[in-house]
This record gives structure tokens, sequence and C-alpha cells, in this order.
DNA sequence: TAGATTGTTAATCGATTAACAATC
DNA sequence: TAGATTGTTAATCGATTAACAATC
């Protein structure tokens, strides 16, 4: 039966780059079969989550051994479409932005950040991390050129809603934004918001549970902002 | 009926930031009230949604008219536990930890990053953003001495087990890590992992959908690392 | 008043978890 | 063989969505 047609669950495309992590980790280690059990064990997760999750990217373990790890990164690799490199622009060469060019582990993932974009003349020209920085009125062009689909948004969100229309102008239709703002483009432009008040949200409410668990008293915040 | 007791889902207080940022927009835009339906719309929610989230935070609307915006924009900060300030520490003062110090954001999301630590010596004792870098032998005392709970992790993964555990044992309890590994550590400690792969997962697998509907065919991956 | 919006209660949907026969 | 692990099928759980009377 093939499965890759089937609808993975976003739940279970998120979990996938864990296990991917693990898989290599435990390949490098020279390791050739691991158990549904075992990753659920090293990643907090509960083993059948793990079956079910792997189920969905085709991959068929046997019984008593485990999974395969080879063509086990090869399925999930493919299920996120990270067997195919897609090349992307980056917007905004500042902390944030050097940081994500800087990181390499985006190349394990199947994106290649190839060259970024910056609307500050003193950078402009220079190289950050091997990629060139490059005026906005070169990208029309080079988004043609260059048959780039994917805009990674790390301007500030004052700048957000501008920046992102032009990137959708020049015929880009994948964005992962950074900015912490909501951006109103058309319908078939795909927006993969980065928001990390999210996650701070998780990380606050149960701190602030843990605090009151433990008879500590929170600061008042000072001033508002 | 006072709700502050009720468990508010984990969806809804990843949601709750979101409404945060447009009612405080609203707000310095002079409104003093917007309904559900509003928010749904600017938002791109339900509206049945945003008024079960905003019921979770105790708030009360007035049919007709909507929810008046500053008492709800106290609820959600108090449901997220913003009304307090968070002191934190920050670890690894690279680009992505200078980032996260100059994202000003922060401060109204009630986390306040008070100092830096870093490993390397030419860091040590100078200035970013504002903030200092101090070395990581004074982190015990300091944790003490100014009762700090919660620790942003920006180190390279390699790192990251090794600095989580000098910190959880100065007495932090609350990790908010940038570093892709996952972390072991004591039961009672709290860990927010701030997964970027998990985002880009969700983006590339929609992004390489859309360009099977549009008939593009992705680069092949010239070396898998 | 008429109509937009609310909170509540019930229905639906989707994901997680449990149970278990099959398997090497 | 005995036992660990698998995939499948069913049950549970939790969140979203729908329906609707109440309200200003």
């Amino acid at each position: 039966m093939d499965k890759s047609q089937t609808i993975v669950p976003f739940p279970t495309i998120r979990r996938l780059p864990g296990y991917l992590r693990l898989l290599r980790q435990c390949q490098a280690a020279g390791r050739t079969v691991i158990s549904a059990t075992h990753i659920a064990e090293e990643l907090a997760l509960e083993s059948i989550q793990v079956r079910k999750d792997l189920g969905c990217t085709g991959m068929i373990g046997k019984p008593r051994v485990g999974f395969e790890i080879e063509p086990t990164i090869a399925a999930i690799e493919s299920t996120l479409g990270w067997n195919c490199a897609t090349q992307a622009f980056l917007f905004g060469a500042g902390h944030l932005g050097t940081a994500l060019l800087g990181y390499d582990g985006f190349a394990r993932s199947g994106l290649k950040i190839v060259a970024a974009f910056d609307s500050d003349p003193q950078l402009v020209g220079t190289t950050i991390n091997g990629k060139q920085v490059l005026p906005l009125n070169r990208l029309h062009d080079l988004v043609r050129r260059m048959h780039i689909y994917v805009a990674v948004l790390a301007v500030p969100a004052v700048a957000a809603q501008q920046v992102a229309e032009q990137v959708v102008a020049a015929g880009i239709f994948g964005i992962w934004n950074f900015a912490p703002t909501m951006l109103a483009l058309p319908d078939d432009v795909i927006v993969q918001n980065e928001d990390l008040s999210a996650g701070l949200a998780l990380l606050t409410s149960r701190v602030s549970a843990g605090l009151k668990g433990r008879g500590i008293a929170a600061a008042a915040l000072p001033s508002p902002a």
C-alpha cells in the first residue's frame, strides 16, 4: 500500500524532525536498527505514537527488531520534502538573520539559504557566512533567474508586510515568517509563522504555575510598556 | 464564577499572545472595544474560537458590542503570567543570543533578560544591548542573589546538555531551549523547546505539496550531509 | 425595534492512547 | 520456545465547530 498520498497529520509532521535527528545520531554511532520503544524513551514520547508517526512515512518495522535506520531516514526526509534542496532567500541581515544564515542545521533540513537581502546600504555588498548581502532592487530579477520559491523573513515587524508584498510580487510563494506580525497576503501564498511569543507563553504560564507551587511570589512588573 | 483556576488548553495559551498584540495595537489606535468577530478576521481565526479563548481568561464580553480592550489585555497578561516580570539569564551570546538580547518585544511578554553568560573569554566583560556578558563561574552566586528562575538557552547543540545541567544545579527550574537537542533533566525542571525544525517541517511539506500542485520539480539535493 | 454579538450547550472532528493478534 | 516489538482496530480524550437562546 502506498502511503505517500496519505495526509500526514500536522502534529506528526512537527515530530518528524526530532526522529530524524535521533536516527542520524544513531546512524553516526554505527547502529543499523532502532525500536520505536527506544526512540520514544529518548524523546519522551509514547512508543505507540512513534509507531503511528513512522507508519505515516510508509515505513514498516520488523516485529521484535524495530526499524532499519537508513531507510527510515530516507522515508522521513521524503515525507518532509527534505530529500530535495529548497533554495531560499533571506530577508533582513540583522542579528537574527545572521544567526539563521550561520545555522548549519538547515542544510540537513533541505533548506539552503543562498543569499540575503537587506535595505541597509552599509550591509549590502558584504558577505555573511559566505552568503552575499544584496540590495532589494535585485530581488525581482534573481528570483526569476534562480527559480527561488521560498523566503525567510527576518526583518523588523514594521517592515514585514511591505517586504512580504515585494517578495510575493517577485514570484515567491512560501514564506517562513519570523516577524511577530500577521501578514496579509493572497490565499495561495504559504506562510509559516515562527512566533516566539507562542512558545514563550507556554513557558511563562508553566513557570508561573511552578512558582505558585513552590510558594515563590513573582516580582511585580514595574512599568508595563 | 472564578475562572482563574480553570485549566487553559495549550492551544489557547499559544494563541493568547496574538490576541494581546492585536489588542495593544487597537488600544494604541484609540479604540476601547473590539468584537471577537473583528479579532477573528484580523488573525484568520474563527470568531467562536476567539470567544472561547477569551472566555478562558475570565473575560465577559457585551452582546452587540464586544470586549473592552483594556481589561481584556489585563486578563490575558494575567493568564499568561505576563503581568509579573520574569527575570531571566541568557546563555550563549552568539548571533542568536544577541538577537534575543536585542528583542524589545520580550519586555511586553513579561520576560526580562537581565544578563548573559558565555564561555568565550573574548565576550566576557563586554556589554550587549546594555546587558553584561558574564563568565559561567559567576552563575551559581548570581542565581541565588538575584532570585532568577528562568534560563534562555542559546548555546550550540553540543554544549546544551552540559550548560543546562549547570544552570539547573545553580537553582534555575525553567528553561527556554533554543538548541536542537532534547535535554535530559530532572522531571521538575520545566523545559520549553523552541525547535525551529518543527516549524520548518511544516513549511517545507506545504511548499513541496505546493510545488507539485504547480508542476514544478524541486532540485535534487546534491550531497546529503 | 432589529440585528449583531455574546456565552452555553451539544455535535463533530482529529489525535492520542489502549488492546491485542501477528511475527520474527 | 518465550518474549519483545510490530501494525491494526477500537476506545478515549481534547479541541474545534455548530446551533441557538439571551442580550444590549
